[in-house]
DNA sequence: TAGCAACAGGCAGTTGACTGCCACTTGCAT
DNA sequence: ATGCAAGTGGCAGTCAACTGCCTGTTGCTA
């Protein structure tokens, strides 16, 4: 049994999560990131009941659709990135491929801070990666020692936050990653202020975000 | 008359959508950004069709909200910054001046954009003045000299972004806008890539955001 | 100061996100 | 293979954003 709060899904349950999943990044990439619940759950060939029983709201959906995306294009990355030898470029290919990515399926990256979402959550899975080749890289003295883990879903989420200033298909993000690579260096730092928690409070009210 | 997009409203309507916006700021502090426009409506006294007459929908409202936010707290400090001997400082307190003012009405900041607004504009009326500090602080070589005006609005939307990552009332993004300073600092600097224009197509779609 | 264009706002209606109810189906443990 | 917990999905309903219509009011101009 699961004694968990992630309850193991019945076979079938999880292959139509799955499938939702999927149709919700395809009907966003299709028809915007306004497109209807509805359509998503008739493009998924299930009920809209369904699609509610397992996203309670929208911004859920989207997120959950947005991870979805990034572990997709993430994971082989990062298993990479691990073998990597130089550390910055191994971190460097990380945040590249998160960025193409969310270029690539803006619609759901918009719907989902639409609905409200926390953006910088859905790094959450690969947190630990992340932050393992960011001690690596600073150990190798390629990037400023004062960094913690919290700092590099900031930054991802800061770039992402660029793609609504911008043509999401051009690379005009590259020019602030590189503006924020040159802050990164060990050699300008001006020592940085202290770091306060992620998201401490799920913020007044009562938000399943 | 007003041969413009932007036609003279008479001095009750100019009135009106005065009160609905410090209303909107009022009852987004007060409520939270899931606010009803019926209780924004209310609390300024009009009815809510002179609302949405006024502002075609929550984005917009909202936005327009956040503007006269940033306004009234800016504009002094603006004009200070002019007058300034370091053009480094200068540009600093306004960004300060900004962040503070979107920490203190994050959730009028979290409206807009939930509501798809796209919070870079919001520093539009702006844009000249920052520019002019921009270009000072180069002149003097306090920042590098590649960057270009519209880098600016794009940084502070960068930094509004790190709101919902923390407690929007810590002063947490100071650690994150040291980092940027430091990658702005003319010393480190690797050349940044080309910029691509701010916002070209107004998305696919029809959204009056 | 008369008269019109601009403005106000109530009311009823549409749309899309989301919920409760409930009868029907189906993995899966025994 | 069988029974039941888990999952499905139609239907009707709520709630909030937004619109059209239409009557009554008011700033402003001649």
């Amino acid at each position: 049994m699961a004694t968990n709060s992630e309850r193991l899904l019945r076979t079938d349950a999880a292959r139509n999560a799955e499938r939702i999943l999927r149709s919700a990044r395809e009907v966003f990439a299709e028809s915007g990131p306004d497109a209807q619940l509805d359509e998503i759950a008739q493009h998924a060939g299930v009920g809209i009941r369904t699609l509610f029983r397992r996203f309670p709201n929208k911004a859920v959906l989207a997120k959950a659709a947005l991870e979805q995306g990034i572990s997709e294009c993430i994971a082989p990355v990062i298993e990479q990135a691990l073998l990597d030898d130089d550390p910055l470029l191994a971190l460097n290919s990380v945040i590249d491929a998160a960025m193409s990515l969310a270029a690539r399926e803006h619609n759901t990256l918009a719907a989902a801070r639409n609905a409200g979402a926390v953006i910088s959550d859905a790094i959450g899975p690969y947190y630990a990666s992340l932050t393992l080749l960011t001690r690596r890289a600073q150990e190798a003295g390629r990037i400023r020692a004062d960094l913690v883990p919290d700092d590099m879903p900031r930054i991802m989420a800061m770039l992402f936050s660029l793609l609504w200033t911008m043509d999401p298909a051009s690379d005009g993000w590259r020019r602030y990653l590189s503006l924020i690579l040159d802050g990164l260096s060990p050699a300008a730092a001006t020592p940085l202020p202290e770091s306060v928690p992620l998201r401490p409070s799920p913020r007044p009210g009562n938000w399943p975000i």
